[in-house]
DNA sequence: CTTTAGGCCTGACGGC
DNA sequence: TGCCGTCAGGCCTAAA
């Protein structure tokens, strides 16, 4: 579900509901897993510990303690969400973060795609974590970063933008829409992109997630901030989700096709 | 090393 | 109304 913008816009949210120096008193763990187990012992272990900040890495959030920091992924569905005190609990609330000043964060996920773990201080990489790739938002990410990453790759530039381990953030939306706004067909092999159309790439893919950031992310059908309220970038996706309807810049018809198991939108005229 | 298929889950939607 | 198949913003794992 969220993408970089989204994650992003959950970080802010979470940041002005807790503000740093709160105290984690304890977790309430409604259900014992999400994706995989959860850690509940050391999890346990940071009760006590003083938040310093709330950040995002790639779609990861970071609760950074005094004492080392626990993440979260928000999978397909996963939402962070102030809790009331006296508030009733939904079906799908799995986890509560009960922080000094009476501020509670509800973890929310239907489909139970996300997860949470924590990294002690001293600990080795985490195996989710240390693979990951350079921020698309970062000075480094550029056109010869691209160049580099896919050079000899034979995978199409689709899968290759969604491939976390070169670039680390973007989603199936994000990525479906800078390739429309690059002039670059989804299905074609990542090495074939001729050079000259990267830094394209590489600029349109900042400014779409700046531009998303800003309208406070892209809401299909779940998305949802920390405070509850939906995004509006949707209504600025020019392909994604727009099979069948016209090309709002040359009217042709805007296709969908499959590429590694996930549907990609593009326009055959816009897109070589 | 690479790439692909399957799997994890629930819920919404369309067709019959 | 209800049942069934399909699909969904992610990504790990095993297999080829």
């Amino acid at each position: 579900m969220p993408e970089l913008p989204e994650v992003e816009n959950v970080c802010r949210g979470l940041s002005e509901i807790l503000p740093a120096g709160l105290t984690l008193e304890s977790i309430e763990f409604r259900r014992k897993d999400l994706r995989f187990k959860l850690p509940i012992k050391q999890l346990i272990g940071y009760c006590g510990a003083r938040l310093i900040l709330v950040r995002r890495r790639a779609k990861f959030i970071f609760f950074e303690f005094d004492r080392g920091i626990v993440f979260s992924h928000l999978g397909m569905t996963g939402q962070w969400r102030k809790h009331e005190l006296a508030a009733p609990f939904l079906v799908h609330d799995h986890l509560v973060l009960k922080f000094s000043g009476d501020l509670q964060i509800v973890y929310r996920d239907p489909r139970r795609f996300g997860f949470l773990d924590c990294i002690s201080r001293g600990a080795a990489p985490h195996k989710l974590l240390k693979n990951l790739g350079i921020e698309p938002l970062s000075e480094e990410f550029s056109g010869e970063f691209l160049a580099k990453f896919f050079k000899n790759k034979k995978a199409s530039v689709k899968s290759a933008l969604l491939d976390q381990r070169g670039v680390a953030g973007l989603g199936n939306i994000y990525v479906c829409e800078a390739l429309f706004r690059s002039g670059i067909r989804p299905q074609k092999m990542a090495k074939k992109v001729r050079p000259d159309k990267l830094s394209g790439l590489a600029s349109e893919i900042k400014k779409i997630l700046k531009a998303s950031i800003e309208s406070g992310g892209s809401s299909i059908r779940d998305y949802r901030n920390s405070r509850g309220q939906a995004g509006s970038f949707q209504d600025q996706h020019l392909v994604y989700g727009r099979e069948g309807q016209l090309c709002l810049i040359c009217h042709s018809l805007i296709k969908n096709i499959r590429l590694s198991g996930r549907s990609s939108f593009w326009c055959p005229t816009c897109q070589l």
